[in-house]
DNA sequence: CTATAAACCTGCTGGC
DNA sequence: TGCCAGCAGGTTTATA
């Protein structure tokens, strides 16, 4: 799941990437994608926009255009952006061919000029190819295209005035990597929450960019239990906690997020990240700073990883 | 207000 | 071998 270093990592490949290319048009293969405006819309508005800035705020990536528009992108589970160099087509046929097939897989994308196969294995593989599943399409006016894919359907793309921004982004808390997110305000924000902290983490009102795998993360470098109510932690433990997550965030970015699953970067190549991951998805397997095995429970309907012996739900 | 759950989706896993 | 229920997960929406 993309979070916080997965959409910097984005944002950062695509600024070197696309800042001052022109969107010629847009082509969209499952309406529900585009969020706002209504679709006529977004694709009468956005033709012939120029593409000035790539910024990141929270798990949003956000495009400024020409026009004074803004063009936000959420990722949510599956959505990945690809560059799609110049020769290459977007094939439609399967639409035609196979309505069922093409509601879930989308376009074949091929070199143009390539024959068009239908795929014969649609079901029963554990990979796909990383320019399956398109969403939506930008086509450049250079012959590149930014493609966005999106298995499971769930990421949403809208373009809103730069004036309705906040409207938008409505309600992000600090960035944690900037110079708003304290150890002073994160104690306020905590101070009045009586749920889990691992709940209270994932709550984009009080950390934008957070998501499952580094609220994990935070949790077990600060050595707090996931299911203490997010109240009643000590000044101590805020600070480490404060000092966690900005840590994990950190290095995920270093390391070009964490690829797990779908995660794919702006040409199709898996982060790395997934190596360096301590408890995410390691249960059973031994703690790294005590050895013993790590423990998954499900907390607000979201799986979560700790060590049972690190992090401790009662103090001694 | 808070808390919980369902809905959105589809690939994958495990049981039979 | 094949079918099918159940699961994962970020966010929004509905319900208690």
């Amino acid at each position: 799941m993309p979070e916080l270093p997965e959409v910097e990592y984005t944002a950062r490949q695509l600024r070197h990437a696309i800042v001052g290319a022109t969107i010629q048009d847009a082509q969209v293969f499952w309406e529900r994608t585009i969020g706002h405006p209504e679709l006529p819309d977004f694709l009468a508005e956005i033709a012939g926009r120029d593409i000035l800035a790539v910024r990141r705020r929270g798990k949003f990536l956000v495009l400024d255009l020409s026009g004074d528009l803004i063009l936000t992108i959420h990722r949510r589970m599956t959505g990945n952006l690809l560059l799609l160099p110049p020769g290459w087509e977007i094939d439609t046929s399967l639409r035609e061919i196979d309505p069922v097939a093409w509601n879930t897989r989308g376009p074949a994308i091929h070199p143009v000029g390539a024959p068009f196969n239908v795929p014969s294995d649609l079901k029963g593989r554990n990979e796909w190819h990383p320019y399956e599943y398109c969403r939506t399409s930008f086509n450049l006016a250079d012959g590149r295209r930014l493609l966005y894919t999106d298995p499971r359907k769930f990421g949403r793309i809208e373009l809103w005035p730069r004036e309705r921004e906040a409207e938008a982004l409505e309600g992000l808390g600090p960035e944690p990597l900037s110079d708003e997110f304290t150890v002073e305000g994160l104690a306020r924000s905590l101070s009045t929450r009586k749920g889990a902290i691992k709940q209270v983490l994932l709550n984009q009102e009080i950390i934008a960019g957070l998501g499952n795998i580094y609220a994990d993360e935070a949790l077990y470098y600060a050595a707090i239990h996931p299911l203490r109510p997010a109240y009643s932690l000590s000044p101590g433990e805020i600070r480490l906690l404060h000092e966690g997550i900005v840590s994990v965030l950190s290095l995920g970015i270093e390391h070009g997020g964490t690829s797990f699953s779908e995660y794919r970067d702006l040409w199709g190549e898996a982060g790395e990240n997934y190596n360096h991951v301590l408890v995410y998805q390691q249960e059973g397997k031994p703690c790294p700073r005590c050895g013993q095995p790590i423990e998954r429970i499900v907390v607000a309907q979201r799986g979560t990883h700790f060590c049972p012996a690190c992090q401790k739900l009662t103090v001694e």
